[in-house]
DNA sequence: GCGACAG
DNA sequence: ATCTTGTCGC
């Protein structure tokens, strides 16, 4: 009995213009209250790698106990690429072998960490979004680098934040979660308040620049790579 | 038209 | 994402 996943296979574009449809459609289902008013236990934290020389990649999913801040579980799952990298629809490259790593939990996380961008996306629906509405769990994404949206540079201490925006229309927030550290960009995903995604990324990243769920994902899924 | 463009 | 060496600093 999956607790995430019921294993379904996900609709797989066979072109760009297929794909930009089937976003359009998958974001009429999607949430943006927020679910998580009482702090979430478990958080998960997804990433996926890939493999230089062939089509192989590898998603792993890992799951955090915030009050205590101790590893639960884990999982790794290996697969095939099946479309390509096109800014703005990296959701059909990922959510697919995602999905995979989430369903082989054995426990249902409260909120999902993704290695990307959520609603700070052209037409408002990136990975943290779709992963969110095809696996019905609270999500938000915390990315790396900018993507869409203007923004002025945060104070440079830990905590210090400033607001993502286009136009009137507020994307997400540039945090800085160590001071001296270049910020990251949290932007919501699915079911899931900016402020509880910010205060959940700063609570997970006091040593490091990125939330330990994401690191710790990142690093299983290179290991399991070679 | 041209450049930029999460991972 | 991935390819890559050294280097500066705590």
């Amino acid at each position: 009995m999956p607790p995430v996943w019921d294993g379904r296979p996900v609709l797989d574009p066979g072109s760009v213009v297929e794909a930009e449809r089937i976003q359009q459609e998958l974001r009429k289902r999607l949430d943006l209250s927020n679910c998580l008013e009482v702090a979430p236990t478990l958080v998960a934290g997804v990433d996926v790698s890939y493999d230089k020389g062939s089509t192989r990649i590898v998603a792993a999913a890992v799951v955090f106990d915030l009050g205590t801040g101790v590893e639960v579980e884990s999982a790794v799952v290996s697969g095939e690429v099946s479309f390509p990298y096109v800014p703005g629809l990296l959701a059909f490259r990922e959510v697919p072998i995602v999905l995979e790593a989430l369903a082989r939990l054995a426990r249902r996380p409260d909120v999902v960490v993704c290695d990307g961008y959520g609603v700070a996306h052209p037409r408002r629906f990136g990975l943290a979004c779709h992963l969110g509405v095809v696996a019905g769990l609270p999500t938000f994404g915390v990315a790396k680098t900018p993507f869409v949206g203007a923004y002025e540079e945060p104070g440079s201490r830990r905590g210090e934040w400033s607001p993502l925006c286009d136009g009137d229309e507020v994307l997400g927030r540039v945090l800085r979660t160590r001071t001296g550290v270049k910020p990251v960009f949290v932007s919501v995903g699915h079911r899931t308040g900016l402020e509880q995604a910010s205060a959940i990324t700063l609570d997970l990243s006091q040593r490091y620049r990125l939330p330990e769920v994401i690191r710790r994902a990142d690093f299983l899924s290179r290991e399991a790579l070679r």
